[in-house]
DNA sequence: GATGAATGAGTATTCATTCAT
DNA sequence: CATGAATGAATACTCATTCAT
């Protein structure tokens, strides 16, 4: 009865464009008439998916953030010590494969609505307070078996995120390319001495 | 040398109008258009005085900009001693004064601009690498007049700026009201720790 | 017979929200979508039913237009002589409840359209004409019993109707509420008087 | 200082063209692009003068009532008579001419607002209101004057009206050209004899 | 120095409608 | 019988900008 619903793979697709179109022009350059053109369908069609231009920016939104949590779900490999877990966390953190998980750009417009969009808001909330509590955690069991030794494993955790943004709020500004990758590496080894690991040399790379 | 041109004046006003504008509406929403009926004057007026809007948007970036370099102009205050003159900056950067210089959302919603327009990032990088340089040139001294011990001077410098814009960046989202100046003390004590006050208690308000 | 088609009482539901819905918004502003969406079905479905936008219109029409006819279908009651009928079809034409027959912004609406689509001038002008053909009849029938005395019936029904539609049409606009049924007896007392009822005074209710 | 002003002429023009386009096409069907499109300018120029479509709105119709205001502009004339003025005004507004003054489909379109729209609604009531009264104080003076004899001046006028509005309300749909001009003089008969003017036979033509 | 006229491209959204399922 | 996909044209309105005065 009816046709078959597209919708979910439909607005996917959608939403690729959309972060496609707007990692280039910029998001408020991102009109849905550009979208529809790339995708070489009518404008209206975007609007029968999501209703309205707002709808649109926060499935984009939800695409952005969930693509950041994938850090923690490949974790889980029983070969790899307590220790070696964290230590690739940490590394990976502080890697360009993170820096690239999204466009910074486009990252920071989304941001930017924060500041007027309680909806948006709570998303970026949810985002950044569910990473630093699984880091949290992560310390936490780092620390009851003995691996390291923390007072307080959330406020480390903040610590450390609070030197993964800032050093890529800097650096995105700062360096581009080679001198990019050197330099994270101050954050890097400051976010170790945190944790405790002050002989860390050779890291494992992520 | 005479007064001021006109010219300087109403540039002045329209900066500050479209600064207030945008704050309230998002820097994406606030058109020539708008800034014009806020002041009662014509749209072309403006035009006239800034030739075009990305003109506009450049004179607002460096509006914001000048405000953070406030920072060091206080200082230089004989009576201060070295040490307290560096507690000082640290405590103000991780203050509310320094978080409330200029409007979050708008500050984010330029930086982005950063990622497509060369001038804006060469702007943004002047003054971000300018408040470390003198951030590093404070710690230099204090160094070498024996009040803190630091190997890296502008590697410190560049771990403690990390660590304010990675706090205000958490923080915007996390907390609002009360909880923001609790939490924001949490950084300001890793910044001391950071250059060796390990001791720091009842610090001077800024 | 059998039960009525679905076809039908689907068809009498859709006109009804319609309606409904053009009572609240105005004519113009109602769209098929917009009926959809108070009936939760689909809009494609009401094109199923009615083929165009166009259909659809005529079908409200005729909706207006049946439910007019109605006071005719009252009377016939043989206890009641026929002086008293034709008061009652009097007063019913000048009450509230014969102008709340149908909603008057829709009905004008409807009406305005008689100026573009021969159709619907067609629908209107069978109402208006039977109306006054009707009361025409009633008027002979007292004529030809000795109740009233009257020239020409059908030019005494036209200018009866006459005020009633003259009525209704400014007080819509002059009055609401009260002084609505007050005014409304002027007309009335008026529409006697040509009849040559000089002396109504307590009229039965209608 | 600035330029020359063509507000109000070009006010006017647009309003003029709005009402040829929506007599045409019907009040609902008017766009601003059409507008546009018939004047050859650029449909944001009609934005310009009218701000809002609603604003646009508003002045067709104060234009629309406007001339219906016309009709006791042209009289006092000092050689007619007070009984040859009240002749002609009733003639006039049972006259094609009257009916002419503006299109009917539109008109009613127009006055389909006023149940929705308070300041439509208000404007209507000002016309039909200023429109009776007129008239009332032409009645008043003819009975003060020992040229006719009415009780009620006002409720007289309201009466005459009901029978303008009623006829041409039925007229339009019911008869179109030679058998209009016929008809229409049943119902100025009427209001003649609501007047006790039993024997006026050759009308002057206004 | 300032205004208002005018443009043309662009915005999100709505509309009636067709067609496949 | 009913749904959802898809279209294409239309809507009011906003925008930055140019130009005449």
């Amino acid at each position: 009865m009816g046709r078959k619903s597209l919708k979910e793979t439909r607005q996917r697709e959608i939403i690729n464009v959309f972060y496609q179109v707007a990692k280039k022009e910029g998001l408020e350059n991102t009109s849905i008439a550009k979208i529809a053109k790339v995708m070489e369908i009518n404008p209206s069609l975007i609007i029968h998916y999501f209703q309205t231009k707002e709808e649109l920016t926060y499935a984009l939104i939800d695409y952005i953030l969930e693509k950041y949590l994938v850090i923690y779900r490949v974790r889980r490999d029983d070969k790899v010590s307590l220790r070696d877990s964290l230590i690739r966390v940490i590394a990976y953190l502080f890697s360009k494969k993170w820096n690239k998980l999204f466009d910074d750009g486009l990252f920071y417009s989304c941001y930017a609505l924060t500041f007027r969009d309680k909806k948006v808001r709570e998303k970026y909330k949810n985002l950044t307070n569910s990473l630093r509590e699984k880091l949290a955690a992560l310390i936490q069991k780092c620390h009851d078996e003995g691996v390291i030794e923390v007072k307080h494993p959330r406020r480390t955790a903040d610590l450390i995120f609070a030197l993964v943004d800032g050093a890529y709020f800097y650096l995105s500004v700062a360096d581009s390319g080679a001198a990019f990758e050197e330099r994270i590496d101050d954050y890097k080894m400051e976010a170790f001495r945190i944790l405790g690991f002050e002989d860390v040399y050779n890291l494992p790379s992520p």
